[in-house]
RNA sequence: GGGCCGUUAGCUCAUCUGGUAGAGCAUCGGACUUUUAAUCCGAGGGUGGAAGGUUCGAGUCCUUCACGGCCCA
């Protein structure tokens, strides 16, 4: 062979030919194997070395190692539970089956059945008594050792960094669980699971730029949502109370470690409930995610400690401008005035801010990022906050509040606003914002005001960011470590 | 959008100030009946991200571009 071609590739697309001018078929359609490498684990590891089972098993899984010694070989087969020694002799196998398991490439998919025993170094395998080829591979794995590092290939070829690293599937079934309890938490509650509509007419329920795509039977132009409110809400207008959604939302912002275009969140809304249910509500939910998780209310992210211990600090947004900045900002201080301690921090602002903005962009340059500690941030300014109720006795402020934990916003939650005659003028005072230049302002939604008008009750709605949440709990530093497939610039395949 | 860093064999990485690219694993051939990053012998494998430029000579210096990472806006 050698000198023959050195592709690596060339060899496999050959061996494929082989398998098939065998008369083998190398993609079959099924096997039927009857447990998981994990169950063989827990079935057998306290067996002696040198220990037989009499037992035989039926596993699967792809071939991820291959030591080859003469008349008899070790290899490792994993599954979705992880690897097992398989043990092959020449003499129990016969020659050439024996040979041709060998020819087998590390990556090739295989059904194999055999006794479970342990080797006389204690190693737990399973001596191969027949086998199957299931699924030819023909490209190779990365390397053994040092796994699949490069970051860019892990992203975009996600199923190899699967196979390849076991913290990395953690994650994702981590992940998938945090999902699991939120809804158990919130069907628990009475809360109703629903969907409601991803094309929006009007996009609404956020401070955020769209996606714009275009119905063509309809010959008009939908917006990819970026968030649900606005829908949840008038389903409590019809009465259902509590109801909950756990979806994708679109925003077409920058990409950054904290930011992916499309991103899972969690929006519920309870009837009769204002923002102080909100923090309880959001405190069972995280906590019970947290706790079951990581097993504890503390944990550590990015070499940082985290206390969940309930209840979490409740801070009011000027409070923590004082805290965090030293510097005093109030609504009764002048709009010129506030703008100077601003400047003074160096916070850039738009032109057609006002107080409770310029205030928002304060907190948000010099405090979000450094609070660590699970906080509520309370009392945002009506200014940035259209959706939400103005608190009674503050008419510059609403009952919002963001839960921040380490440094970054995990969940937004208000008591809502239900008066349909302040919406519409808070609609309105949007359009003024966006025709100054604010290019997240909220758009104005006249059937939402309607469906207000037809009379929503108390509510208390919460949004929780679903992959932030789940960063924290696998100690994850980017959001891109926690979407299986993160938005990236297309590439020309290879080939 | 700006700054910094990265892109070399299938993978993980080297290649001091410019002198025609190396290792380990993987692959191919051979030896080996309890290895486990197996070991031993031998072999093949690179348009060094792309395109220009400087130079006798560029993976290395310069410019532009692409993709990625981090930071900032």
């Amino acid at each position: 062979m050698t000198g023959e071609p050195n592709d690596l590739r060339v060899h496999r697309l050959q061996k494929l030919e082989d398998v098939r001018a065998s008369g083998v078929d190398p993609f079959k359609a099924k096997f039927d194997r009857d447990r998981l490498v994990s169950e063989i684990d827990t079935a057998y590891n306290a067996i002696e070395p040198e220990g037989r089972t009499g037992d035989l098993v039926r596993i699967a899984g792809r071939l991820m190692a291959l030591r080859r010694h003469g008349k008899a070989s070790f290899a490792e087969l994993q599954d979705k539970t992880g690897r097992v020694q398989l043990y092959l002799t020449a003499d129990a196998l016969g020659e050439e089956l024996y040979d041709t398991f060998l020819n087998f490439d590390i990556g090739d998919i295989i059904g194999v059945a055999g006794e479970v025993f342990k080797t006389k170094r204690g190693q737990l395998s399973v001596a191969v008594a027949s086998y199957d080829l299931l699924t030819k591979s023909l490209r190779p794995m990365p390397e053994k050792w040092h796994g699949l590092k490069d970051v860019e290939t892990r992203y975009r070829q996600r199923y190899l960094d699967l196979i390849m690293n076991p913290d990395v599937k953690e994650t994702f079934i981590k992940k998938t669980r945090t999902i699991a309890i939120l809804r158990r938490v919130l069907d628990e509650r009475g809360f109703l699971e629903v969907e409601t509509p991803m094309l929006h007419s009007i996009p609404g329920g956020a401070a955020a730029k769209p996606f714009v795509t275009h119905h063509n039977a309809l010959d008009a132009d939908l917006y990819l949502r970026i968030a649900p409110e606005l829908y949840l809400k008038r389903l409590i207008v019809g009465g259902l109370e509590r109801v909950y959604e756990i979806n994708k939302s679109f925003r077409n912002e920058g990409i950054s470690i904290k930011h992916n275009p499309e991103f899972m969140m969690l929006e519920a809304y309870q009837a009769y409930a204002d923002y102080n249910d909100m923090m309880d509500l959001v405190e069972t939910l995280i906590n019970g995610v947290v706790e079951e998780l990581a097993g504890s209310v503390k944990i550590t992210y990015q070499q940082k400690a985290l206390d969940f211990t309930r209840p979490w600090r409740r801070l009011t947004m000027i409070d923590a401008i004082k805290e965090y900045t030293g510097r005093d900002v109030s609504f009764a201080m002048s709009l010129q005035d506030i703008v100077a301690v601003a400047k003074e921090l160096q916070v850039e602002l738009q032109p057609h801010l006002g107080k409770g903005g310029v205030i928002t962009e304060i907190y948000e340059k010099h405090v979000e990022h450094l609070i660590e500690q699970p906080t509520f941030v309370l009392d945002y300014p009506l200014e940035t906050s259209p959706l939400a109720r103005k608190k009674p006795d503050s008419p510059e402020l609403t009952e919002r509040f963001e839960l921040i934990i380490a440094g970054r916003e995990v969940a937004n939650a208000f008591s809502e606003l239900t008066d349909p005659q302040d919406q519409h003028a808070r609609f309105e005072a949007q359009q003024a914002n966006k025709a100054a230049g604010d290019e997240e302002a909220h758009a104005l939604d006249e059937d939402y005001v309607i469906a207000l008008e037809h009379g929503l009750p108390p509510t208390g709605g919460i949004g929780i960011g679903v992959d932030r949440l789940v960063m924290l709990v696998t100690d994850s530093a980017s959001i891109r470590d926690v979407i299986l497939f993160p938005q990236l610039k297309a590439k020309p395949a290879e080939e």
